[in-house]
DNA sequence: TTCCTAAATAATAATCAATCTTATTTGTCA
DNA sequence: TGACAAATAAGATTGATTATTATTTAGGAA
């Protein structure tokens, strides 16, 4: 019962790359179709190593800048974990993150009051909010035990 | 009308280190008082061209160190910025974010009202939560303009 | 279909932040 | 004061990311 990312998936996916008139190259394909199968938010050298698999000759560059750029179109969103390396994730839904400190590990998680929350009536003037997102730090169910 | 740390500041500085057994070298004492003296959340390496003014034999390991060091025994926050260095807060209070994703510019809030944010009903059983930030990114106002 | 061109890639070098190693120096306490 | 553990300086090392450049290729035009 493998997590299968779908035809409608991989579709926005190359519409989406269409509307910014990105070529469509295997290694774009391959890249994606890995990180949508992923649901550890992988990094750059995670996903490397997968794809090097299946394509030898692919680059970490090539890797690290495909992800970037899917994530200037939006097709994945990045994360930047405190002291390491950044990490890919799929899931472009808003979302929130729960930042274990002693593992290191983030787990996401949905809110709508969250998503919410309402912008200080202060800060109006100051700045233009774009996305709001919240990062509880703590200990996770694992790091408890 | 500089910003003054105060003597009670310093004061409290040598009292939690002597709590954690750390001595008090001129290092210490000169990267702490750099880093009250500042608004802009530095870097370690922004610290430690400030101090090798007065110190020019300062190495940046030791700054970057000691920041870390004061960090663990909470006399400043870390801050991570997506894609850059580790920056330095010496406002330990609970605050939040505002990130400018055009000058990549951090701007310290308080909100009492973020403060309190409710943690999930579903998370209270999976994780243990020490403390809450909201980061709201989007675009300053110097950049709106 | 074939050709052309701009975009993308592979390979490598370079950069930047952070950490480690080791010899030396220095706070702190008896 | 003297001893010793802790801290520092200097330089090397690691790891992630970005830059450079020559080569290849996707995708539109003829």
């Amino acid at each position: 019962m493998q997590k299968n990312p779908g035809p409608n998936k991989t579709q926005a996916f190359l519409d989406i790359c269409h509307q910014h008139q990105l070529k469509i190259t295997p290694q774009r394909e391959v890249i994606y179709r890995e990180l949508l199968k992923s649901d550890t938010h992988p990094t750059a050298d995670t996903i490397y190593q997968i794809v090097k698999g299946k394509y030898p000759n692919i680059s970490y560059d090539t890797v690290n800048r495909t992800l970037l750029t899917f994530a200037e179109i939006g097709v994945v969103d990045v994360i930047e974990i405190f002291g390491g390396a950044k990490r890919f994730d799929p899931n472009i839904k808003n979302h929130h993150h729960l930042h274990c400190i002693q593992c290191g590990k983030i787990i996401d998680f949905q809110s709508r009051a969250y998503d919410n929350l309402k912008v200080p009536k202060g800060l109006r003037a100051k700045f233009r909010v774009i996305s709001k997102r919240v990062v509880l730090r703590g200990i996770c169910k694992a790091c408890l035990a």
